[in-house]
RNA sequence: GGCGCGGUAGUUCAGUUGGUUAGAACGCCGGCCUGUCACGCCGGAGGUCGUGGGUUCAAGUCCCAUCCGCGUCGCCA
């Protein structure tokens, strides 16, 4: 059989002078140097080679090609005149005997400009997305993530963990996120539903006696796109572990993620194991977030006692977080941006003042604040040049828009923020119930399916009315890098009476938990083993090693904002005979709205 | 759905107070060039200024509406 290549286009050296050789790819570049003679750039998956152009024929032929053709070039490798040490294939080009087309690009100009198509606006690059993707600047984000998601399988593979695949096509879940329907064709009427994560599965699979599982999975909700969260669907190293608690997870998790982040991150990893446990409430307090930048050395300072009655009419009435930032060094118009872009965020105001070099109150709401100067200075220990951004509001609010006031500090003063690090965290004791902003009545904070802290006993506890439900916690875990939500756990509740108890708080009893747990009440009820589990996001995690901006560029073929793929034209209309095939009226389309 | 930013050549962008033929860079086409490597030099083609309406002697520019893209909030057990 002929070889359609003896050698990639990054491999050739020194060594292979001489060698006749045969190479395909593309046509990147034809560099023309003179009459008939020109340098071709050949460019495979591997690298790229020159091939040099020296007599009419070639150069002819060369001229009819347009770039981006496919072509085989067969020829000898020999030393090249001027050597180009910034290539590893610098040293050597191709001199051609034949050169073949295998694929014509049919046009010369093309949507963007391949070696620059980061550049391009992003609906054009998806739209042409394997175009954008024969950039090697692209393409390498999604080698990263085959080597990472290898590597994540095998770790995990060496920790003892099984990978089990679950079902794709499975019933709707009662709760969480916005569900994807798939049409049942030989029930008319009824429907399966895309997992919005294997959670019922993998916790069927701790009952059936599976000691430790795991599985690179995709999930998909129908809930609108972030920068940081892919519309449809995403995938996530799902887990779950038998006769384990809390730390157990957390052991599993701090031995296999730094290893994979030391050797594909970007930068270095500056949490040692075990990472640091940050209840809930004291991330909210310290940080204004349950995701904090621990990079950040920013901390919240409460200054409602100080301030709310300073006469600053938003402070009246309101708690009052403060940012203190020494050694500030920003304009006026730095600081009104940064306050606007707070704003555009957290949907609050943020107001500031200085405490300048000279040991005065300038700038922002310095006229409110002059009169406590003394105070002011003591409790929030002001050091001349000192910058303090304030919020306020309710207490979440005032924590949360000081939060968003934080990281935007953060990344505009590099004297508080060293940007090349990891800082991993795991936020714990989530409040396992929380007054809803609708209903106005107890709800479910996360999941339902977590342990509360102090199980049945506090269950009871709080039905009897003894103590707030508010204040129970849950074994509900979050892990945290650089301010991104890497992944959320819990221990389960495995037990069905715990289930109940806590499905009555909630104003459900036993039969609403068998109506939408169907499986796994009833599992539960033939003797389960306690268990717990984690699932990080793979797309997140890869985009925090290689420092993409948004998580498309993490993904093969990603939608737009809208979950739409433009390139495939999803979604898209079908016959008229498949929709009564599976029983289905479409009564409006987006088109006729 | 709310808010913010944007939409001008194939691409990325500039376009002043509303005023002549809407410019630049890269790409494309043609010519020159025998060691380029982001090759260089000369020339050329290429535009429904997102769409619709309005104000005006005159609109890329001002006003209204609308569509699209991105960010953000809601949402994401």
């Amino acid at each position: 059989m002929v070889q359609m290549r003896t050698h990639t286009c990054g491999e050739l050296r020194m060594e292979h002078v001489g060698q006749r050789v045969k190479l395909v790819g593309w046509m990147e570049n034809v560099r023309e140097v003179g009459q008939n003679f020109a340098f071709v750039i050949l460019r495979d998956f591997y690298g790229t080679t020159q091939v040099v152009i020296e007599n009419e024929a070639l150069m002819a032929q060369v001229k009819g090609i347009n770039k981006e053709s496919t072509i085989s070039v067969e020829g000898v490798v020999r030393e090249r005149d001027s050597k180009n040490p910034k290539l590893p294939t610098g040293d050597i080009e191709i001199s051609p005997e034949k050169i073949e087309v295998l694929g014509r690009c049919r046009y010369n100009e093309l949507p963007f400009q391949i070696n620059r198509s980061t550049e391009a606006d992003e609906a054009i690059r998806l739209k042409y997305r394997y175009l954008d993707l024969r950039n090697p600047e692209v393409k390498k984000n999604i080698v990263l993530r085959c080597q990472v998601v290898a590597a994540l399988r095998s770790a995990m593979i060496d920790e003892g963990f099984l990978e089990i695949t679950t079902p794709i096509l499975t019933a709707s879940s009662p709760e969480g996120a916005r569900d994807y329907l798939v049409p049942s064709r030989k029930h008319p009427g009824k429907f399966y539903a895309l997992p919005q994560a294997p959670q019922q599965f993998k916790q069927l699979l701790m009952t059936s006696g599976f000691d430790r599982y795991f599985q690179i999975a995709p999930c998909f909700r129908d809930e609108d796109a972030r920068g940081d969260r892919s519309p449809g669907e995403f995938y996530q190293l799902d887990m779950e572990m038998a006769f384990a608690g809390q730390e157990d997870v957390f052991a599993v998790l701090e031995r296999v993620l730094p290893p994979i982040f030391a050797k594909y991150g970007t930068y270095s990893i500056a949490s040692e194991a075990p990472f640091k446990r940050i209840p809930y409430l004291e991330a909210m307090d310290r940080y204004g977030t349950d995701k904090p930048d621990l990079r950040i050395d920013l901390e919240l300072t409460d200054a409602t006692e100080l301030l709310s009655g300073c006469g600053f009419p938003p402070f009246e009435e309101n708690r009052v977080k403060a940012v203190v930032v020494s050694d500030f060094e920003g304009t006026r118009k730095q600081i009104d941006k940064l306050c606007a872009d707070v704003e555009v965020q957290a949907g609050q105001k943020a107001y500031w003042f200085r405490y300048d070099d000279s040991g005065e109150i300038v700038g922002g709401i310095a006229k409110f604040v002059q009169p406590l100067k003394e105070q002011v200075v003591e409790a929030l220990d002001l050091t001349p040049g000192c910058f303090v951004g304030l919020t306020a509001g309710n207490l979440l609010t005032a924590q949360k828009t000081a939060g968003v006031l934080r990281n935007k500090l953060g990344a505009f003063c590099p004297a508080h923020m060293d940007k090349e690090r990891y800082e991993f965290c795991w936020i714990v004791d989530f409040p396992m119930y929380e007054i809803g902003e609708e209903s106005g009545e107890l709800e479910f904070c996360h999941n339902p399916f977590s342990m509360p802290n102090g199980g049945l006993e506090v269950l009871k506890k709080a039905a009897a009315g003894e103590i707030d439900p508010l204040t129970i916690t849950a074994y509900q875990y979050d892990l945290v890098c650089n301010g991104v939500e890497l992944s959320s756990g819990a221990v389960r509740n495995h037990d069905p009476e715990i289930m109940i108890e806590a499905f009555q708080l909630v104003r459900l009893g036993e039969d609403d938990v068998k109506a939408k747990f169907p499986a796994m009440y009833n599992a539960f009820c033939y003797g389960a083993p306690p268990h717990a589990g984690i699932a990080p996001g793979v797309d997140r995690m890869v985009m925090l090693l290689c420092g993409a901006e948004t998580i498309r560029e993490v993904i093969p073929f990603p939608m737009n904002k809208n979950a739409q793929d433009v390139m495939m034209g999803a979604p898209g209309t079908v016959t008229q005979a498949q929709l009564d095939e599976l029983n289905i009226a479409v009564t409006k389309t987006e088109d006729e709205e």
